[in-house]
DNA sequence: CCAAAGACGTTATGTTATAACATCTAATGC
DNA sequence: GCATTAGATGTTATAACATAACGTCTTTGG
């Protein structure tokens, strides 16, 4: 078992290339050395703690280098931006284009995301209602996990 | 009609400086300044440029003058941070503390705060449903406002 | 081969936000 | 009144987040 995760990761990096594929993209080495960070990281990740990871292996990155990548990830929907946190994670489901439902622990810093159909309706409905007409949407919830609430002292940062 | 706006102002004014003696605090002229500027701006205003307007009266104010102001504004209920834009508006109903939706047109930049009891209701049984437990929620849709979408022209940037 | 598009390298800069410490002011207790 | 103290502000410097601009390289299709 010691090298589940590393599976899992490799088996997720092949499904986002084959989804980058089908949109006529490419997962190049870059955004896949970021999506492979954001995949293994327990939370979210900053832009420039990213990079310095990507540093370790290509001293040479720079602001840009991770930028970029990132937004090929956003608009991909293979990651999210955390707008609260100027923080990035990895869609949990990015076969399946969704409203994700972020919860943000405040103690651990994981992140879990959500999706609620009805709730992303009833949010458009408030909006038509106003008559307006909605393009995007951010719902970021921060409080604490189940894990911390109970008390665990295992995920404190 | 020619002061009304003006009125309406000083009559915010005077209920907000009521709502933070209620609360044990004051608002003090920088404070007012800054929820002045808020009140009378058509859409979100950024930091630097809240700075800018105060400046004109007060030359020597600098970042920490308007950050500490919006801090105190935000936390008191007064104002909300528009996370997706690094912006600030003033809260529509302050006196009925909400979980406010916020509605960003995309063009003319006005900013519209709903009020669903029932949305983050919603949102709090979902969260509840994975064992997380909600401190504060952040909901921002992003969009074409009414005037903007049936074509109207005067409000484009 | 050649042209065009996309990705990346590199430098510099723009934008947003806070740390840290000094000073001032107002309220409290004596 | 006067010291104490908590809150608010002044001031300088810096941290943290993000993009502009321009050059180069690589891939791909004609
Ligand atoms: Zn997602
Ligand atoms: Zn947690
Ligand atoms: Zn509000
Ligand atoms: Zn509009």
């Amino acid at each position: 078992m010691k090298h589940a995760h590393t599976h899992d990761l490799e088996h997720d990096l092949l499904a986002a290339a084959q989804w980058c594929a089908k949109r006529g993209e490419k997962l190049t080495d870059q955004r896949r050395e970021v999506l492979a960070l954001l995949l293994s990281a327990q939370g979210s990740m900053k832009a420039y703690d990213l990079l310095a990871e990507i540093q370790k292996q290509r001293p040479t990155a720079a602001p840009p280098t991770v930028y970029r990548a990132l937004d090929f990830l956003v608009t991909a929907g293979l990651a999210h931006k955390l707008e609260s946190k100027n923080a990035f994670v990895a869609c949990c489901d990015f076969e399946h284009p969704h409203h994700g439902l972020m919860l943000i622990c405040d103690r651990c810093h994981k992140v879990t995301e959500l999706s609620d159909e009805r709730l992303a309706a009833r949010l458009a409905e408030d909006a038509a209602g106003h008559g307006f007409s909605v393009a995007a949407q951010d719902i970021e919830v921060r409080g604490l996990c189940r894990n911390c609430r109970d008390g665990d002292t295992k995920g404190a940062a």
